[in-house]
DNA sequence: TAGGTAACTATACTTTCGTATAGCACGGGT
DNA sequence: ACCCGTGCTATACGAAAGTATAGTTACCTA
């Protein structure tokens, strides 16, 4: 069975494909971007199973998915991340991944998985999945509002008080008075310190 | 020799294990936080070697690495991370780490630093401290001016114009030009987007 | 039922941001 | 010598952000 593993992190790449290799049916191959991983698809013909690292040169979020799966003939290809948020486990999946591996998996579930998603099953782990609901609300989620969580959500995207308070339906004064809680509450002094900070705890 | 390996990524911890344990005088831990770490630490005696993931649960920047050091009797701590900026590992090694290491290096590397290190040698690798120069102004930093990257940095600190012209004794409509400037080139329509977008890329 | 909290709106004001236009200094390239 | 790009400064104005105070609803709890 062949695999493909693409990772930029030699560290991570090199153990993965010792660890898997012990597999006596397994035959690997590894590289470090999307564009290395699309030529050896095109050399060494078809993969079994593609895993793309999420953060990778070259992968530009999900294209790169959609890239490699038509590269490789529409057979399995998964997407493998130790940092992206769950929401993106959701969307590749949607956009036709093969599977979603988060970094915090086990290493004896890795194979198991691989088998599965080679087979041509999808693969999602649900303990990752369901945790969505819990996590998301810590970190710093926990102590704002729902409404003061709609109004990071659009600084994060850059948008002024108007654009979110159009996108809620509330008035930009209203706005105001939540980005002002919500700059207190996280210890910002203005909306683009709030905005860097909600990155920093990995929100959105 | 005993090593004691702590990161919250099962996949990277289990593969990383497996593989330094084909090594016959390698007496491999793991554990998934600095707690953890801590706890093993006090009851299996002092480690040869402590590798800390440097994002991860209790870490608190490198104020784990401190406390690592010194529950484990001053033998080496070595901190390992895939994603942190550059200065972390000179700032690591200031603070008395054992060494860094970047998830990009190669695993047969690993297992001559791990060596190293044992031994009381401070391991960093020369490629990944040298290329900061070239690599931190890749990205999107290589389009943007000194002057421009400096009004980015105060950006994403969440500082005013007024404060990034005094940092920078520079004069606050100065700053102004930058700041437009900068969000030109990085298709930003304002500051906020600006800093999240730098964010995003991994600077800072 | 009373009190507290979150949400929403309103008015009014100051500060900061964003943009435009213009001028000056400096160094590289023709 | 000239032009041109870059960096810096200046003035000015409209837009947005941030602050303050006040009042209304609604829901939850004591």
């Amino acid at each position: 069975m062949k695999i493909l593993i693409a990772d930029d992190h030699e560290l991570v790449r090199d153990t993965l494909v010792a660890f898997l290799d012990r597999e006596a049916d397994l035959e690997l191959s590894a590289c470090e971007s999307l564009d290395a991983a699309l030529g050896l698809i095109d050399k060494e013909g078809p993969f079994d199973l593609v895993l793309l690292d999420y953060s990778m040169p070259g992968m530009d979020g999900l294209n790169g998915l959609a890239k490699a799966r038509e590269t490789n003939d529409d057979n399995p290809v998964a997407i493998i991340s130790g940092t992206a948020p769950r929401a993106v486990a959701q969307e590749a999946l949607d956009s036709g991944a093969a599977g979603f591996l988060p970094k915090t998996m086990g290493a004896k579930s890795l194979v198991n998985a691989v088998r599965f998603m080679a087979a041509g099953e999808v693969f999602a782990p649900v303990k990752f999945m369901t945790e969505v609901v819990e996590e998301e609300e810590h970190e710093l989620a926990k102590k704002l509002t729902e409404r003061e969580l709609q109004a990071l959500e659009g600084l994060c995207q850059g948008l002024s008080n108007k654009e979110i308070a159009r996108n809620t339906d509330l008035q930009e004064v209203t706005i105001k008075l939540h980005v002002k809680t919500l700059c207190r509450k996280l210890g910002a002094k203005n909306r683009t310190q709030a905005a860097v900070i909600a990155k920093d705890a990995g929100l959105f």
